[in-house]
DNA sequence: CGGGATCCTTAAGGATACTG
DNA sequence: CAGTATCCTTAAGGATCCCG
């Protein structure tokens, strides 16, 4: 699955309002992703369902993504890894601290 | 962070119902995965809090790995995660075929 | 029994350059 | 603008053998 993938679930979060955007849209939240990467991974969320790729036929050329109805329902069960990551990022920050001191 | 690696949410699975397991117990239902990267698995998971290791002073050695608190803690989402996985799992299947056939 | 040491394969991710 | 093409680096994962 590419859902576990590196980008996927920030793509998710900038399309999360509803609002279609361009590729070099992405591309600027997304810490200048390369080309290949973000094509890569839109490709592989597109193949799953997961968004929907509108090309507009005008000059110069405009592509936008959407997510797809399969794609919002991603975002509660990430909203819930999201809110236990940030509850406990301070206890294992100090495990991994008493696990350092316990090496040393 | 290691949660995201292969075998970190099966071996959650392993060790859910609270009972202590060892080494060679856990590598069984995780289709005889190799020493070294169960070792590497339970050490990344041990540093980050989710398990405690206990070494029992005997002979033969009896090393044996429960869920802390933190641990137990990652159920919850974990189960989320599957819920939707189950849920929508037709719908992606759905989606990689008709990707295919328009490819064609 | 519970690993450590070593070597290897693969695939994700990325840099750079070019194109319809 | 929205990619494609090519090459490269790294690290996860794995196979095999060995040890206290």
């Amino acid at each position: 699955m590419r859902v576990g993938g590196k980008w996927t679930a920030m793509v998710l979060r900038c399309l999360e309002d509803g609002t279609p955007r361009r590729f070099s849209e992405l591309r600027v939240p997304l810490h200048w992703i390369t080309p290949k990467v973000l094509t890569e991974t839109l490709r592989a969320m597109e193949r799953d369902g997961f968004l929907r790729r509108t090309v507009h036929d005008e000059n110069p050329p405009r592509v936008e993504y959407a997510l797809t109805d399969l794609g919002r329902s991603l975002i509660t069960p990430l909203d819930a890894a999201c809110a236990w990551a940030r509850t406990h990022a301070p206890e294992i920050t100090e495990a991994r601290t008493a696990y350092e001191r316990a090496a040393s």
